[in-house]
DNA sequence: GTCTATAATGAGATAGAC
DNA sequence: GTCTATCTCATTATAGAC
């Protein structure tokens, strides 16, 4: 019955052809032919082309943000949360790397002209918010949030950047424990 | 003279239009307004816009490069390199926020269609060849160069793209000391 | 709510004088 | 090499039947 809503038809098209052809080489055609849902349709609940990457967006961050609250209830110490987003991140990216690459890219492709940059959108303040948490229970070293959580998850969003250019062939999660490892010395106390 | 030369106006016209409304936002009309240049010298210099993109895409890695190679010469230790390209990269984001958006930007702004990413140009992998000389030196602990190097400079790259988008307010020279502090500890022996 | 057919715009690219 | 004027065409978006 998912598969009958046309606004997830369409959402899930969008998904597949922003994040592989971009934004800008996906016309409203391309998009009605790969959903099978008519233009008329597609304006009738989008309004427009942005409205579509608009409502997609949403629909990513708040996927996204649900599976970090998950890990906030299950994981009680500050470094398994860290950890276990680490290894979200790199599940996602490995399992679903087209949701991954729009979440990323979204902001810097030139469209979603007013929408907050997806660094201050909820999963990444979550983030911040659990390592700012670590300083608190003295397991971080004192220091600017931002700064730490750049340090925590920065190397990890790196490579799930070039994992998602094509530089790096291998599964990331091979590498979730050495990443791990870096991420934690960084700002452990 | 350098005013004069039409590639480069049309090159510094295209640095500033293109990082800051987006490729696919600029019209190549547009180009000639803010250049000065007209349409038919462009093509003929460039052939299409695509081609404007690649040279200026060209420039700025060749430029970055360039800086990166100056700091290899300079600075004898391992970390003493990190730090300053880590360093590098705050000054030209702070100075030339521009020319940083661009080059970070540029391969998932969904065009430039057969370029290598950028973190498999030069500039990038002379990071990871910095980092992969500490291993051999004893300096930094055995592992896999590529998450090395993410783990090195991955926190950096992270507050450089938050900047960029406006997220951070202060300037990041301001940071650098915390940040080269958590960088190094992740990966030093 | 969904569809087909169509309009209107503005883009990339070219022609050809100078 | 540089310019202006122009062509062609795909794109976004709308109209209006069902």
């Amino acid at each position: 019955m998912s598969k009958k809503d046309p606004q997830a038809l369409v959402k899930q098209a969008a998904l597949q052809l922003f994040s592989e052809q971009g934004y800008f080489n996906t016309s409203v055609p391309d998009l009605v032919k790969a959903s099978g849902v008519s233009t008329g349709s597609i304006y009738h609940h989008f309004g427009d082309k942005e409205g579509v990457a608009r409502a997609l967006f949403d629909s990513v961050v708040e996927r996204m943000q649900v599976a970090i609250e998950e890990i906030q209830q299950k994981h009680l110490s500050v470094p398994e949360q860290c950890k276990a987003i680490i290894e979200l991140l790199f599940v996602i990216t490995e399992n679903e790397p087209d949701l991954m690459r729009y979440m990323l890219h979204a902001k810097h492709a030139e469209f979603l002209s007013d929408v907050a940059p997806i660094c201050s959108s909820s999963p990444f303040k979550k983030m911040r918010s659990i390592v700012s948490m670590g300083m608190k229970t003295k397991e971080v070293h004192e220091m600017d949030e931002t700064v730490a959580a750049a340090a925590v998850f920065g190397g990890a969003i790196r490579l799930v950047q070039m994992r998602l250019d094509g530089v790096i062939e291998k599964n990331l999660l091979s590498y979730v424990d050495e990443v791990w490892f870096c991420a934690w010395r960084s700002v452990a106390i």
